[in-house]
DNA sequence: TGTTGGTTTGTACTGGGAGTACAAACTACG
DNA sequence: CGTAGTTTGTACTCCCAGTACAAACCAACA
């Protein structure tokens, strides 16, 4: 899979939709073909077939929220704010580009079992995440607890279903607007929990 | 479609393992029939086809969750004790049926397109945890968030995830003892949240 | 026992679409 | 011009889902 020269790049853009609303398999070579403007044959010139165009489309998608909750990450605000940040990137940039999420929910078992995909999935939904925490812990403006990994995925899930039940709901008007509004309530429920302060009953003896 | 006699329902679950691995596309009928020891065209006497079969094996999975879930959810606890049974309700099923919920991730864009099955994972997974915040509230057991809706969103993603993820590093030994290691890790989160006391600086007004 | 109606299964076929082969045209650069 | 990469149309091949159908099988029942 050689590089593909940025004119190609940018019109298989077109397929996102197509794909997003049928699934890769319900969406015929030529239907993508017509819908980008490039002939079949120019498609399998530069891919391998229909599974390189998601994979294309996917892995550009994932390095666009990698990137953005990377910058979110990297300021020099505690641990606390960075996530907070990090759940306002991810969520931006998936409301920013709803038909990729589709795709993404729709052939998500393809894209695991390409792997390609399923490592740039890795590091651009948890790991940012996992990393936090620790951070957090260690600064002080996160609690420590008891199994880091789980509450890492759980949270990573919290987010990412958020931004792609989103984006299945369809394009919102104003994207950026909507991220804002989901973001505070992931970063509500993560950071100060549901529970009542009446019925905080059973904590591993931290002080309230 | 007509209901599918026992006999043959329950051989079909020797096709979910292999739908797990290799998705709906990658398993042929034939892979099916041979799998489960159903004949290709007695398959097709009774379902619809490839799709009737998931259809079929998801179903009946989001049945168990719902039904589980359901009972942990009519107990007569206060609704944040009934919040907690009921990640452990619905990661317990999960992990008991790693396959199915593989099949599940593999295959949800489709799912999602299989109308039946679109209300089913509606039901199974986001309706009680919605309805759960609301009674909270009521009772005074989990507090008010400003935006529900998209609150129980990020829960059902917490819960969903952990538990999609668990069934996809494989079969556990002993799933019940791993749901309850994950239930708590979400539960934790979900109700106590990850702030520390000191930088819980900006609730919206109620009291510490 | 024969008859009727559903179920089971093997076999053979059809059709659609992914991917391939290939040659002709086009482009760029020396 | 010549050489090398790219673009594209056309005409394939091949695989597999789904269908057709007929023969067997299995009740129940008169």
């Amino acid at each position: 899979m050689r590089k593909l020269p940025a004119k190609l790049a940018s019109q298989l853009y077109g397929a996102a939709e197509l794909i997003a609303e049928r699934g890769l398999d319900g969406t015929k070579i030529e239907d993508i073909a017509e819908a980008t403007g490039i002939p079949k044959a120019t498609i399998y010139y530069h891919l391998d077939g229909k599974n390189a165009v998601l994979e294309f489309l996917l892995s550009d998608l994932l390095d666009m929220i990698a990137g953005a909750v990377g910058v979110a990450v990297s300021s020099s605000e505690d641990a606390r704010t960075r996530l907070e940040a990090a759940v306002l990137a991810q969520l931006g940039v998936m409301l920013e580009h709803p038909f990729l999420c589709r795709a993404l929910v729709g052939d998500l078992g393809r894209a695991t079992r390409l792997p390609e995909l399923a490592g740039a999935l890795r590091t651009a939904f948890y790991e940012p995440i996992e990393q936090l925490l620790a951070e957090g812990v260690s600064d002080g403006s996160l609690r420590q607890v008891a199994d880091p990994g789980a509450v890492a995925l759980s949270v990573f899930g919290a987010i990412t279903v958020v931004g792609l039940s989103a984006a299945v709901e369809g394009p919102s008007v104003d994207p950026s607007t909507a991220a804002v509004r989901f973001s505070a309530a992931v970063s509500d429920l993560v950071l100060d929990g549901l529970a009542t302060p009446g019925s905080r009953d059973q904590r591993r003896g931290e002080p309230l």
